[in-house]
DNA sequence: TTTTTAATACGATTATTTTCGTAGAAGTTT
DNA sequence: AAACTTCTACGAAAATAATCGTATTAAAAA
């Protein structure tokens, strides 16, 4: 599968969110964060499907879209992607990096600690 | 600063780990990843040049350049638009996956370990 | 039924990014 | 010194991405 835009990644993460939706609807949203033409986030959407980014359900009128992009992989490959050209190669740093810029809250340090201690046992 | 493009991102990193480089030696390791002519790295390293990416030293007939771009607030940047288009805004999110994805070494871990306590205690 | 509103399709334009060819200058080798 | 090699500069083409205007059709409202 190939590699979203950056337009492209901002509509495939609201529909991850909402699940399925018009192009209004992911509009609106749109709209919120950006400052875009509705035609424009039409016609990103109509290049996502052409793509195979997303399915589109065409009984009604107005098309409602659903993402086929499975969102742990693209995340993965995004992950991987920025891992290999920002970090040097190291997961690591960007772990920390991006520990150290949003100051988790207890729980989510917790929850953090947690997983580590599970992905020890594993090995 | 304006964010650096794939192709920028990519030479940038490899500035950033050698430190200082001419041309030709940033294209010597860059043509090991991606099939690539050389002047279409000297060109981008022009372009970075006239940006003020990078530094370059022309005292030499080989100019040699040098990241100004910081690669701590770089990284940041990079990764703090990752976690808003894919991670929809979940920085936890992203941390989870890439740990998920990359398997860590019982160091790497600990060291892991050791930040969370270290955040924790800032508080 | 006429008018208005809301949707899709789609081409075309604009902007951005990437790539590369060519020219010429500066060194190196023979 | 002539021939070769290795640089930089630079423009321009090619590829990719983003934006939007216009036409048309379907539904809703008047």
């Amino acid at each position: 599968m190939s590699k979203p835009t950056e337009s492209e990644l901002e509509i495939l993460s609201l529909l991850w969110e909402m699940k399925e939706a018009s192009v209004r609807q992911v509009h609106e949203r749109l709209a919120e964060i950006k400052d875009t033409g509705y035609t424009t986030t039409l016609k990103t959407m109509q290049n996502m499907h052409a793509k195979g980014m997303v399915h589109r359900n065409e009984e009604q009128r107005t098309h409602v879209y659903r993402p086929i992009t499975n969102q742990k992989e693209t995340q993965k490959s995004l992950l991987k992607n920025l891992v290999t050209t920002a970090f040097g190669g190291s997961a690591q740093k960007l772990v920390l990096q991006a520990l150290g810029a949003e100051k988790p809250s207890k729980e989510e340090l917790d929850e953090i600690r947690a997983f580590l201690d599970q992905l020890e046992n594993q090995k």
